[in-house]
Parts: structure tokens; sequence; C-alpha cells
DNA sequence: TCTGGGGTCCTAGGACCC
DNA sequence: TCTGGGGTCCTAGGACCC
């Protein structure tokens, strides 16, 4: 049987998701900030036309932002993670593979359907009915190329959200006028080495000998090759694998200067990606530390690493983050005015595979879980970092901002959206 | 005042072993 | 006198994605 895929991806997630439970924002230029308010992440249609880039710092815009009157959020992941969820869950009754591949979009199987543009029109159609949200379909019998459907869809969506390149006519006047740098998996770097071959669209490269490309981009460039000529390489992933590695670093609001302070942001790093660990039941071996300054910034620079081994390997925040100290320890340097932290903890297995080390007192082992389980729980029901270590601060001064979100619509009851 | 955060895969090169 | 070569594992770094 032909492969067929599906991709569903939601138009200005962030944005569409303000404008859900905000009309006034209807027709209006939205953008959406990321963490720290610091450059814009998600625009809404409106925006995009007032050339507002992708990427760029809010300080730079400032003047057009009024001049338009733009509006501004900053992030609320509570917010789009649960219209994500709400997103996935009706796709799910329409097809029974379903690869959630981020926040906004999906890659659907398709394979075996009749007729495969219809259910697309239905599925933008549910998803617009339950959420409030607009999606572009595309399908195509690789993921790639169901991503360039996509692509294509979102360019002409007042004509149709729905892009089919199933049939090879209809891929070959797609492909002809489709730059090279908008395929999935070419980045800036593997399309300027592509254009130095002549290479400029992606007719031009699935044209090319496979070799060649992979020559200049190892097997990845054979692979799109091959998906761009319908060959499928690229599987659906049905089951999210667990993580191999898991980060948690912010940058800060304010200059921190104090050891005590990068203290407490490690440590409230290392209870987010412990819980992590723990949520996908695992344990890891190996943590990273790391502290740097503002690289945009004319103070004394300095970055670090430090990197832990943890001999037993564990999930417990309370064992990691005494690690962490250690390594942090090591880094830090007085003086230095650090804007960011982080922890990246690696190594990772599950928890079953444990050998206790012949010096543990396996006592503490079995009781830091018991605490960890207790705490997981709370944090639960009563919402995300009730309970934390002490060590992670109370007042957590060097949090970053996040001055213009909009209200927890759908998970917190106090910011239900009111109906007049 | 002011520039995000969290992931994956691939490759090259070093360490180590026999 | 002569000082190999192949395999594996690990890690750092590059490139890419959303």
């Amino acid at each position: 049987m032909n492969t067929c895929f599906a991709l569903v991806d939601c138009n200005s997630f962030y944005a569409s998701c303000e404008r859900v439970f905000n009309p006034k924002l209807r027709n209006q230029p939205v953008i959406v900030l990321s963490n720290n308010d610091g450059v814009v992440v998600a625009r809404s249609d409106e925006a995009k036309a007032l050339g507002i880039k992708m990427g760029t710092p809010l300080h730079l815009i400032k003047e057009l932002v009024r001049r338009n009157r733009v509006y501004v959020y900053s992030s609320n992941y509570a917010l789009y993670g649960d219209m994500s969820n709400r997103v996935m869950n009706i796709m799910t009754t329409y097809a029974p593979e379903m690869e959630v591949y981020s926040i906004d979009e999906a890659f659907l199987n398709f394979s075996g359907v009749s007729n495969v543009k219809n259910l697309a029109h239905q599925i933008h159609q549910a998803i617009l009915n339950g959420t409030g949200l607009p999606v572009c379909v595309g399908i195509g019998p690789t993921k790639v190329l169901a991503k360039i459907a996509n692509a294509f869809a979102k360019k002409n969506k007042k004509i149709s959200p729905v892009c089919d390149l199933s049939e090879i006519s209809s891929r070959n006047t797609v492909l002809d006028s489709f730059p090279i740098e908008d395929i999935w998996g070419i980045g800036l770097k593997s399309a300027e080495k592509l254009k130095n071959l002549g290479i400029f669209t992606g007719k031009e490269l699935r044209d090319s000998d496979t070799d060649k490309i992979e020559n200049t981009l190892t097997v990845v460039g054979r692979r799109i090759v091959l998906e761009l000529r319908g060959i499928s390489c690229l599987a659906l992933e049905t089951v999210k694998p667990d993580k191999k590695q898991i980060i948690s670093s912010r940058s800060f609001g304010k200059p921190v200067y104090a050891l005590e302070e990068l203290k407490e942001s490690i440590s409230s790093y290392v209870e987010r990606a412990a819980e992590k660990l723990r949520h996908q039941s695992s344990v890891c071996g190996h943590m990273q530390v790391f502290v740097h300054t503002n690289r945009f910034k004319a103070v004394q620079q300095y970055f670090n690493t430090a990197s832990i081994q943890i001999p037993t390997p564990t999930s417990a925040s309370n064992v990691l983050v005494k690690a962490a100290f250690q390594g942090l320890e090591k880094i830090y340097k007085e003086g230095i005015e650090y804007k960011k932290s982080g922890v990246i903890i690696s190594d990772i297995g599950p928890v079953g595979l444990v050998q206790l080390g012949l010096f543990d007192a396996g006592k503490s082992y079995f009781q830091d879980e018991k605490i960890m389980k207790v705490m997981d729980k709370i944090n639960q029901s009563k919402g995300l970092s009730s309970i934390r270590l002490g060590s992670s601060g109370i007042n957590q001064d060097w949090k970053l901002r996040s001055e213009l979100k909009s209200p927890h619509y759908t998970t917190r009851w106090n910011d239900l959206p009111k109906a007049r």
C-alpha cells in the first residue's frame, strides 16, 4: 500500500490561542513574546503584514508596535499547552495513528484513506468548531512532502486550508517554486551549500544525484531527496520515546552576581528537570550545570559548564540539587554579571535498572523516592510548584519577566472567561 | 531597561582494547 | 632492526527543528 501522511498545523498557534478568548483581537495584529518578554515567537497574519519577523527583539520594534497598535502578549504556556491537548484529542478521532510532532502540529497516517482531501477538510472544520483555532492540512506520500503541502496550504489558505500533493503532477508545480531553505530539514547552512551547487528549488533538489547530495549533507540530505521523490524514509512515530536529555534553563529578569541567587535558580531548574524525569519513570546518571553572561552586553564575558557524574543514578530532586551545587561552586566566579543559568541531565535510563552502589545506604535511596512521590502528588493536585525545596528560594527575585500575560483561561477557575 | 527554551540526530576524533 | 590496524565506545560540536 502506498504511504500517505497528513500534516495538521495550527496557524500562528500562540497568537490564535490569545484570539480565541479575546474577540477584540480579531483581524488585529497580535504578537506573542518569548520567555522574559525578549523576542517575537508568534505573529498573526496582520502582524506579519507589518513586516514583523520571527525572533525580532521587542525593543527593536517598539515604535512600530505603538504606531500600529499591535497587541503584545507574554507567552502563556499553560494556556497553549491546554489548547494543544484539545486539538490533538480531536484529531485522534479522525485517524487511528498520529504523531504529535510539536505543540501545534501532528502527522496523521492517511494511508489507505479513500478521499483524503475530504477527510482533511473535515478535520479542519472539527478543530475550528471545537477550539476556535484555524489549522492548515498538507497531504503527501512522505512526511517531507506533507510538510511542503502544509506550507503551500498556509500560503494559500484564503483559497483552501488543504493542499494535497499525492499526485506527482501537483508536486511538480509546487516543488518548482519551492525554495530549498523552506524545506523541512534544510537549514541556513545546508541551503548555502546547495546553492553553491546550483540547487535552488525543491524540484532541483529532488532531481539531484543522491550520492552528490550525501557528500554535502550526509545521510540526512539523501533522505530528504528520497522523500521529495515520494519514497518514504521517515516513519510515523506514534509513541513518544522517553527523553534522552532534559534541559531546564532560563534567562534572569535582572542581572545576578551572587552565588546564593545562582543557587536558587539552579535548584529550581533541577527540580523542574527531575520532575520531568520522574514523570517518565527514569533516573539520570549525568548532569551539566552552566552559567553565562549576556553576550549582547558590553560586560566581562564568561561562559562555563560543570560536568557531574551521579554515582547512583537517581531522580530525587534533593540528591540532584546537591550534585548540581557542587558543580556550580566549581564554575562560579565572583564579580561576574550573570544573565542565564541552567542544567542538562542526561545518561537517562529506566528506574528499574538502578544498581545501588556498594556504599549506598539503600535506605536513604528508597526514602528519597518516597518523598518525591509525595511531592509530585501534591504539586499535581495543588498546582505546579505548590511545594518545593527550600534551596529554590522564596522570593526568586532573579525570575524572568512576564508582564503581558493573558489569564489562564482554561486551567484556572478564577481565570474562566465571563459571558456577558 | 532590552536579544527564548527545549529537543534530536549525525559525524569526527580521541581513548582504549586486543 | 622492526613501533599496526581494526573495532568499539564516548563525547563534543554542528546542524536542524518548533
